[in-house]
DNA sequence: ATATAAAACTTTAAGCTTGAAATAATTTTT
DNA sequence: AAAAATTATTTCAAGCTTAAAGTTTTATAT
């Protein structure tokens, strides 16, 4: 039994396999044009970005805690990408008199303006890198991909 | 001109955005979950599986650019990993003689057959977390994430 | 009240990642 | 053939990332 020169994979699964394939790659290829021109355009990274993003939504402020869990990624990563910000002038951390283990974290006046201009600039990106879809097949994708995020939020 | 409490983004280019969003999302949940189950249970990372996973699908050997290209990361990046992947044995350089700028890099025979085993639980991994996708979803989502690739391929 | 446990963060070590600079070999131009 | 340009790869510095271990503070149990 021989497998051959690498035949396109088939059999039970294989549509679930390659579905994941191609759904790395395509957001691998957006995020790398996403953070070369964040790059070039306006000196920063994807992860500052997402903290930001994250930050512009909650003009009262988030716990370190609840913006590594928003963004899915570890603590201590989180820990270093605010440090660098505040380092920047564009996030402050904020003590506070109730739990003094955590410090509220918010945009600055500056961090906001600053945000403001680049979340204008990634949206367009956005709208050029998926020009090709159509707004309709948009919309179906999103409604695909909310419906996983909801199977998967509901697993035991 | 108030922008109000946070409502849902709407207007223009909302779907795209919201799309990228979501592909976003689900592709770093699950690939958060792989790199725990690599890591727990074959000691190895999503990196290092991805560059045997390219290398076990060309037997006769891939270039360093070959790689790189594939897997869509920089060239220094792929020097890093294949250096640890030689140095546990799993993959061997070969010098060519045409071209001594290059080597031909391929699996080993422990290296074959470490990734198989890898490779099978993978496969089975894919299936169970994407388990709530149906069949036939899944063939409709790739479809339209395969027109979106060879649409990014033929920009100029 | 004291000890124990839990929670929120930070630090650390190892590895991944990029873009840019450096090296070395090959190809093209003059 | 010598010089210049191109190609393939590695090295480097800075930053991102995780899991695990460590700190400090708060909550719970005895």
């Amino acid at each position: 039994m021989v497998a051959g020169p690498l035949p396109a994979p088939s059999g039970p699964g294989k549509d679930r396999l390659r579905l994941w394939i191609r759904l790395l790659r395509a957001s691998r290829t957006i995020e790398a044009e996403l953070r070369e021109r964040l790059k070039k355009e306006f000196n920063t990274t994807l992860p500052r970005f997402d903290v930001m993003a994250a930050l512009y939504r909650a003009p009262e402020g988030m716990l370190m805690s609840d913006l590594s869990r928003f963004l899915l990624v570890s603590n201590g990563n989180v820990t270093g990408i605010v440090d660098r910000l505040v380092s920047e002038g564009l996030v402050a951390r904020a003590r506070r008199n109730g739990d003094r283990r955590t410090s509220m974290v918010r945009l600055t006046e500056e961090g906001s303006k600053s945000f403001g201009i680049i979340a204008a600039a990634h949206e367009s990106w956005i709208g050029e890198l998926l020009g090709k879809v159509s707004e309709d097949e948009a919309r179906r994708l999103t409604g695909m991909l909310t419906s996983f995020r909801s199977n998967w939020e509901g697993r035991e």
